[in-house]
DNA sequence: AAATAAAATTAGATTATTCTAATTTTAAAA
DNA sequence: TTTTAAAATTAGAATAATCTAATTTTATTT
């Protein structure tokens, strides 16, 4: 069994390992989850214990398929306690994640799955996010950032890639959530920001913005 | 804002408080809370630091204002997501409890409200205990111990007391649950047992059982 | 290769909660 | 009232997770 912490670090490892394929390396964690890098090294020597990650300083964590069967179950139920709060107690999307942290860790082993089955088996979060099956699998669809998309296409927002609530809630002020579709008005060259817009509405993003918003491929 | 132990200490106190008049000794809530006498200690007199109870030697601990409302709020939470686990994830009434310990600690302003709302304003918990409202409000209703009534006496299960896991299977094996209609047949003299009828099937139980159950005044 | 910067690590301290093993108080019984 | 038992308390240690302040390693630049 593991500790709420334990969860935390094997949750952060995994969500490091699909960013891309540089080594994470105990700086990286201690930024990811805000503490010092003289904890996590505490911590990795505990994980290596327990076996549920390997670790050495010269290739970094990599979490071991007991850890990373753990971290996506963790991942798991968070998403689907998020879809919960959203659909069910009609919480808005900036105020699912806070409450997902502490949901996800209650402890009961057909929890997940009765979950599941009573949100009637979603595919994705209220971010967008897709959710885990309970053999591990996730179903990716194929999608690139905003600012990847050319001057007049039009694309339809499939996931958000900054779940921060300060964006979320810049998000809903412009009237964007998930399946919104999004005309690329213009590219300003200066400062790189988008002219987009959303229904009638035209609005200017910036650079950070459009490279914080999933689109459909 | 409270750690999850003080919560579970506020949490005893309100249920010692409400089971006679006996002062609450740190004896009583070391055995209530199956820790040692000194770690009650210790964390009395943080409670009574933070203003949450008042607690001397002579008179014992007692719940402040705040304390109360506090305490009450965990038991709200608590009841409500076991009715949440057992009439929405079909849950049974056995296995409600421990998650619900877990649930109870979530932390958001709204949510017992929004739980409360999602789940049609029920009055009462799987077990018959009744759900206090957001003021703090409960609604009793009028029982006695099933000890309590005479031979042919024909009553309804309304709360169980003893929530126990085992007693709670022994029930289910029974085919007892809230709502049932039992028929106190017979009382043995020897040790206070009880023949009672549920539906065609006649059964013995025990004095201890019979002081476990709830049934309507 | 020497200098510098970044990352990893160790040592030692801190906080929250718990424990055991005394010791002191209080209450109850003889 | 002395004795005994129960309850309350204190002192000191343990565990989990964290921190700060070195120190050591490793990597990067000149």
């Amino acid at each position: 069994m593991q500790t709420l912490t334990e969860e935390n670090y094997l949750k952060a490892i995994l969500k490091l390992s699909k960013v891309d394929d540089k080594k994470i390396s105990a700086t990286a964690i201690a930024e990811e989850m805000e503490v010092n890098a003289a904890s996590v090294i505490d911590m990795l020597k505990k994980l290596k214990e327990k076996e549920l990650i390997a670790y050495d300083k010269k290739s970094g964590a990599e979490l071991s398929a007991l850890g990373n069967k753990l971290a996506l179950n963790i991942v798991r139920k968070h998403r689907l306690w998020e879809v919960f709060l959203f659909e069910k107690l009609k919480y808005s999307w900036d105020e699912v994640h806070e409450m997902a942290e502490q949901l996800e860790h209650i402890k009961n082993s057909e929890l997940a799955n009765r979950l599941d089955e009573f949100l009637g088996f979603p595919e994705f979060d209220p971010h967008g996010d897709p959710i885990p099956k309970a053999n591990g699998a996730m179903l990716e669809i194929p999608k690139i950032l905003m600012i990847e998309k050319k001057i007049g296409k039009v694309c339809e927002v499939v996931a958000i890639k900054d779940t921060s609530v300060d964006f979320l809630q810049y998000l809903k002020q412009l009237s964007i959530e998930i399946g919104t579709i999004i005309k690329i008005e213009n590219k300003v060259a200066f400062d790189n920001s988008f002219i987009i817009s959303v229904g009638k509405v035209k609005s200017t993003v910036s650079e950070k913005f459009a490279k914080s918003i999933f689109v459909k491929l």
